[in-house]
DNA sequence: CTGAAAGCGCTAACAC
DNA sequence: GTGTTAGCGCTTTCAG
């Protein structure tokens, strides 16, 4: 155990009174006073104790990320983002997988669960919007990616309904007419494959294009795995597609990788867009066309939501429904 | 504020004693009386407090994980790994991105600069491996993926040097012989870079090839791009290179986009070879040859370092050097 | 088996 | 400008 206060205190010749000021700055010290103990800090290689600074504040400095997987690279993305963006606030980030399991996703929510944090930002994925809207944290919430009705947490997201809409919009304006989506979770009720479907359908209706059971493929998880075996089932069916909108950027290079597979060229006999635009996409071969939110945003607003909660604790605003931006990026997959 | 152990007491009739006893299970409760702080516990919802608990434990349950970037594949995929084994442990993770700055890597290891952790486990990037020897931090330290010769913290690696010989002789048992790399670092003494140039050379001498300087390319970052750019400065080169060995995946996959942009068929015109084994590399077009370190066992090892020096303080077992295994996987590009 | 009380290291109200 | 001191909520001796 290192030095304490009260060691400092002694050999400065002063009471830990001045000591504390001197390290928290939070009264005026005498300039020699402040040399004195300065020197004796650096003597006795002196740092403050976070837990007793906390168990006296009430706070800990600490937020927690909960998201699915960090290794998908939207989320390590987002979470990078998510941490540098906390270091400008002074917080740390501590890291929670849940890895879509929704008993991971309750106890979070439960007071007490997790009970380091000053704040949670969660992205939620096997819960239940409903659940998700009765939760009674103990800290406040940022959700990401969800709807999420008349919940007791803030709410940050991009417009999903109409992100997929013009993810569809632009297959159908390159003269595709069969298009198959991949990545539906009727399993779930998970709120952001629902919203993604309803924007593709939305599409499909108003260029008067039918609604095919069999283009619409569901998937456990959103890896490149489950993107490629999706193609597989899609190619191995009774209509081929003509182009493919993939919930997400693994989703599509997995598509990707399995056209290529096939000997099927990229977009010529099928186009693909995805969703997330991360890294991989970009250097893909062909470079993916995907739907890019403003990632970015999402980290900024989400912490200010945080920082508004958490420094207003009788800040009573109702729950913010953030609706960050996107946009099509068109690469060469389309 | 929530409620607090003297409340619970007070509500069920019972000292505190009583109650911390029963959340500990430090000392036996006669059954009655536990019942009835059990109930207290309930109505009240409390749950204790961690920063006092770890202010009185003197530890925090909390490790710290400080890497370069976590949006980068490997590192997020190490990160996930470390997380779950962790959470194994009853530890949860605090993540700090260095960005490869010297100075926020300096700042882990001076005394009191993270100190919240129990221990530390640190990707180093930009220190020079002197520093890194001499650093006194505050907790156990677990070193990723460096020579740290005479250091007084455990180290994880693989044995980069054989690994980098293997892809090298990989290429060359291909037929390669005029074969570049990519990713040399000079201006960093980065100790990851510096062998796995050694173990490239030492294969070009084995099988008595000579060194062209100008097929040593430096690139600032691990990223696609510098990938990308270093395999144009290639391709742009006096004499072209028939294959490449690059020191990470991502500059593998870089170095991929670039050759397909120019029309070059790989691996006929050019074999890649990348590093690390991210998940990427295994859905590129076509999937990449690459050196495959066992992440897991980085992640379970690094854990166990800690765990034994955290658990025994007294603990003054020298610093153990830890060598991981690693296999070539080789795919298509090659 | 249970109660009373000390103290982990720090901050801040209250003196002077 | 500086010293004294009361807790923050918990665990854990020491008594009983």
């Amino acid at each position: 155990m290192s030095s304490r206060l009260k060691d400092v205190a002694a050999r400065a010749g002063v009471s830990v009174r001045t000591v504390s000021n001197v390290v928290s700055g939070a009264a005026p010290v005498a300039v020699e006073t402040r040399r004195r103990v300065q020197e004796a800090i650096d003597e006795l290689g002196y740092h403050p104790n976070l837990a007793a600074r906390s168990l006296r504040a009430g706070r800990t400095g600490i937020i927690g990320l909960a998201i699915p997987e960090l290794h998908s690279p939207y989320f390590s993305e987002l979470a990078g983002l998510l941490v540098d963006e906390a270091r400008r606030r002074s917080w740390t980030v501590l890291i929670d997988q849940t890895h879509g399991d929704a008993e991971a996703e309750r106890r979070l929510l439960t007071p007490g669960g997790g009970r380091v944090v000053d704040g949670l930002i969660i992205s939620p994925w096997a819960l239940d919007p409903a659940e998700l809207a009765a939760a009674q944290p103990s800290a406040p919430l940022v959700l990401l990616g969800e709807r999420h009705p008349n919940g007791a947490a803030d709410r940050v997201a991009v417009d999903n309904v109409t992100a997929a809409d013009e993810a569809t919009s632009h297959l159908i304006g390159l003269g595709r007419r069969r298009i198959a989506a991949i990545g539906t979770q009727p399993h779930l009720r998970n709120g952001t494959a629902q919203l993604r479907t309803e924007g593709y359908l939305r599409a499909l209706d108003r260029a008067g294009l039918l609604h095919d059971q069999d283009f619409q493929r569901s998937v456990r998880a959103l890896h490149r795995a489950d993107g490629a075996r999706a193609m597989d089932e899609l190619l191995d069916g009774p209509a081929s597609p003509d182009a493919v909108f993939a919930f997400s950027d693994e989703l599509a290079l997995g598509a990707l990788h399995t056209a290529h597979q096939r000997g099927l060229r990229v977009p010529e006999d099928i186009a693909i867009v995805g969703f997330d635009d991360i890294e991989d996409g970009r250097y893909s071969n062909p470079p993916l066309t995907t739907v890019s939110p403003d990632k970015q945003q999402i980290a900024e607003r989400s912490l200010q939501c945080l920082a508004d909660r958490i420094y207003s604790p009788a800040n009573t605003t109702p729950p913010q429904e953030i609706t960050v931006p996107h946009r099509l990026v068109a690469r060469s997959t389309t």
